[in-house]
This record gives structure tokens, sequence and C-alpha cells, in this order.
DNA sequence: TCTGGGGTCCTAGGACCC
DNA sequence: TCTGGGGTCCTAGGACCC
């Protein structure tokens, strides 16, 4: 068995979690199981979709996005449930601390699933043997099922995974790529949305394998560089590592709401704002970051959506400041139309001592306006000492006094460091 | 009675600089 | 009348995923 896999090669598993939500409630609450049982949002209001269900409310045709009124239509007898995220975060923390123990390589991509590099675990047994073991533990331990993909790389593994639901375990080695790879249609593929999709269908693009034989010129005018690591991937080949670190750090938070009806009033808008403002404040605090970037999203009744983003000179993080920026971007965009949902985003995230210590800078610019920089410096250096300012105190005494006329502080860093090149 | 909310990554154009 | 070639930063939007 251990002679599956070349020596050199890797072993990758994709554990992918059957209908996650529905799964939770069901261990919670074990007189749910066996029903036809839909996760899905305020069943009063409109945002009403189907999140995740039950395979019992699969079998009448209920599927994920459907809206709830078409859900319930379909399945009369449909149990539905507001989602309880908390304890969702739970379970997936369960979940993620089993399969830490069959190898420190575990990668969370999403609150239910997951990459594993199991290749140097061969002395829990062999490949399939340590995927059994961790489906049957994930039962008995926490009563929730999943799938599980073994294959040489993180792409054929996910691919892998969605073979067989639920409880399914597959196995795809480089080999079988041709007989159970190739045929599937090119839609199929993980990173192939519809859109994808219908342009490769225009160049005669169907199945995976036509995307692996594929003119690579041609894909690359089409895709860009997408269309050539696609078609690497339909070939099999992903060098990309398992990193349990990728998703430690998020890259933006934010928060966007659907409205219960459509607002054209401008105060009614800026409350929703503060709402929104507020969230993301309390998750860049407890994330102990600041946002440098803000952004806004307006749909309109059309559903047509813009957003708009400003980057700031000083990252922001309380409610305020966020409501601020938020406000005034939003009014010098807004058409006055009615809105169906608003959102904000904080982006090019920085943690907060760094952040603090951009703010005590910036907080330099009053004096800036009234002293020439070189007394700014020596300020500077006081307080952080001379290796945060030292491409100022390298200029000569001329390109001092020059700098120190600029009105900003700002202004004043940034020319100073260009100058800096300059002199160099 | 249409179609949520949380993200990531890529592209493309304009401004600006050397 | 004809106007380089990089590079970076900023902004907007699109595609995709769970």
């Amino acid at each position: 068995m251990k002679d599956m896999y070349p020596k050199n090669g890797r072993v990758i598993l994709h554990v992918d979690m059957n209908s996650f939500y529905a799964s939770v409630e069901m261990a919670y609450d074990p007189s749910l199981k066996g029903k036809p049982l839909a996760i899905a949002g305020n069943p009063e209001e409109r945002r009403g979709i189907i999140v995740t269900c039950s395979y019992e409310a699969r079998k009448f045709g209920v599927k994920t996005t459907m809206p709830l009124w078409e859900a319930k239509k379909l399945c009369p007898n449909l149990i539905v449930k507001k989602p309880d995220f908390e304890r969702y975060r739970a379970a997936s923390m369960g979940m993620f601390e089993l399969l830490n123990q069959y190898s420190k390589l575990v990668e969370p991509v999403s609150i239910d699933e997951g990459y594993m590099d199991i290749t140097d675990s061969f002395e829990l047994g062999s490949p399939l043997e340590i995927a059994e073991q961790i489906q049957k533990q994930l039962i008995r331990q926490l009563d929730l099922p999943c799938s599980i993909g073994i294959a040489p790389n993180k792409f054929l593994a996910k691919m892998a995974s969605d073979m067989k639901k639920p409880l399914g375990i597959t196995v795809l080695r480089k080999r079988d790529i041709p007989t159970v790879l190739w045929p599937m249609e090119a839609g199929e593929m993980h990173g192939v949305g519809k859109k994808t999709a219908e342009k490769l269908k225009n160049i005669g693009v169907h199945t995976i394998e036509d995307l692996a034989k594929a003119n690579e010129i041609q894909l690359k005018s089409l895709l860009g560089i997408n269309g050539i690591r696609l078609r690497e991937r339909a070939n099999g080949i992903d060098n990309r590592p398992v990193d349990p670190d990728a998703i430690s750090e998020f890259k933006s938070i934010g928060n966007s709401t659907t409205l219960p009806k459509d607002i054209a009033n401008q105060q009614e808008l800026f409350k929703v704002l503060d709402r929104l403002a507020e969230k993301v404040s309390v998750r860049l605090k407890r994330k102990k970051v600041m946002a440098t970037t803000l952004s806004i999203t307006i749909r309109y009744k059309d559903r047509h959506t813009i957003t708009r983003s400003k980057k700031l000179m000083n990252p922001v993080s309380t409610q305020e400041e966020i409501l601020k920026m938020a406000k005034q971007i939003f009014v010098s965009h807004w058409t006055g139309h009615a809105v169906r949902l608003l959102g904000i985003t904080g982006t090019d995230l920085v943690e907060n001592d760094q952040a603090v210590k951009q703010l005590d800078l910036f907080s330099y610019e009053k004096d800036a306006k009234k002293e020439p920089l070189i007394n700014t410096v020596s300020k500077l250096k006081e307080k952080f000492g001379a290796h945060i300012i030292e491409q100022a105190s390298n200029l000569s005494n001329d390109k001092k006094q020059q700098i120190g006329t600029e009105t900003s502080f700002n202004k004043d860093f940034l020319q100073v460091d260009k100058m800096k090149k300059q002199d160099d």
C-alpha cells in the first residue's frame, strides 16, 4: 500500500465536510437526523436564501442559494433554521484539532474544508488508512460526516473529494487523470465558473481533456495568466504547498447587508452605515488591526453594484472614524437612487502597534506646518530613536531646509525618501 | 416574491516618476 | 505632426469560491 505513491511525491488530503451547517445542527439536535433540513437567512425577509441543506432536502430539489420560498414550494415539510455561526465555528475548531493530530501541515481553506500534507505521516498507516481513520473519528467524536480526496497535489485532492458525497473517500493518482478527470466537463473544474466555462466553450473547449490539450497562446489571450494555470491543473500539475499559515492573516474585513426594503432616504442610509461601521470596527479591533483603505459597496434597486474606495493617510479602526470616511465616500458617489444593499470593507490591514507608530508620526503634521523639518526630525529622533527617521537625518542641511518649507509632514516624509534616493 | 454575505485574486487604465 | 519604455501606486470592476 505504501508504494501507491512515488517515493519523492507528496500525499495530499482534501477534507471536505458534507453539508456542514446542516450536519452541525443535526449533531446538536439528533432528532433532526433523517429529515429535510435547510439553513437559511432571515425567513421573514427577502434575504432568505438557502445556505446549506441536508441530503434529505436535496432529494426534493432544494439547493444552495435558492430563495427560501422556492425551496418551501419544492419541499413543504422543510425544516428551516437560522445559521448559528458560533456553533459552526466551534465545530470547525474541533474538526481542525482532530486533523492536526495526523499532520502538522494542515491548511484551513474555509470553515468546513482543509488540505493536509501527510507525506511524512506514513508511520500512521497508508494514505487510505489515514483517510479512513480521520473520517471515522470525525463521525465518532463530532458526529460530522466528511468526504476526503487523496492525491499528489491540492488540485487533484480537491477534485477527488468532490467525487463521492457524502462520506466518500476517493484516490486520484496521476495515472487516473485521463480516465477519471479528463472526461469531466471543464465547468466542473475548481476555478472554472460560469463565465470561464462559457468562454472556453466558444473556443471549442468542453471537457477537461480539451482544456489540457488546448493551445496555450489562445488560452492566455482568452483568460490571461489564469488560462495557463487552468491548463496546468487540467494536466494534473499543481505545485502549491500546503501552508498552515495561509489563512492566519486576513487581507480585508467587511460587513454588508441587504436592506429589508429599498431605501432612498439619506438619513436612513447613514444609520445603516453606522451599524456596518460598528460591526467592522468591532472585528478590526478583535483582530488587533487597522484599515488603511476603506471601501463601500452600493447595490441599487436594479442590482447594479458599485464599489468605491479611498486610501487613507492614517489607518482607522474606531466606529466613528470608519463611519466618517464611509459617509464621505458614500455621498460623493451615491446617485440618489433607491439602495438595496450597503457594505463597508477595510483593506490594507496593518497591525495595531505598527499603526500606532504611524499615527504618532502623522500627529506631527501640525508641528511640521510651523517649523522646518529639521526640528521635526529631532523631535522624532527623541521619540522613536534614530533608526526610524534614518533617511531624513542622512540628508544635507540644504535639502532639509528645502523640505522643511513644505506644509505637511506626510509629504515631507515621502519627499525625504525620494530625495535620499536622488542623493544616492 | 428572484437571487446572501464573507472573502481572494487578477486585470486594466490613469497618474506619476525616472 | 508625432510623440520611448519601464516601474509603482491607486482605483474600479470582474470572476470565482464557500
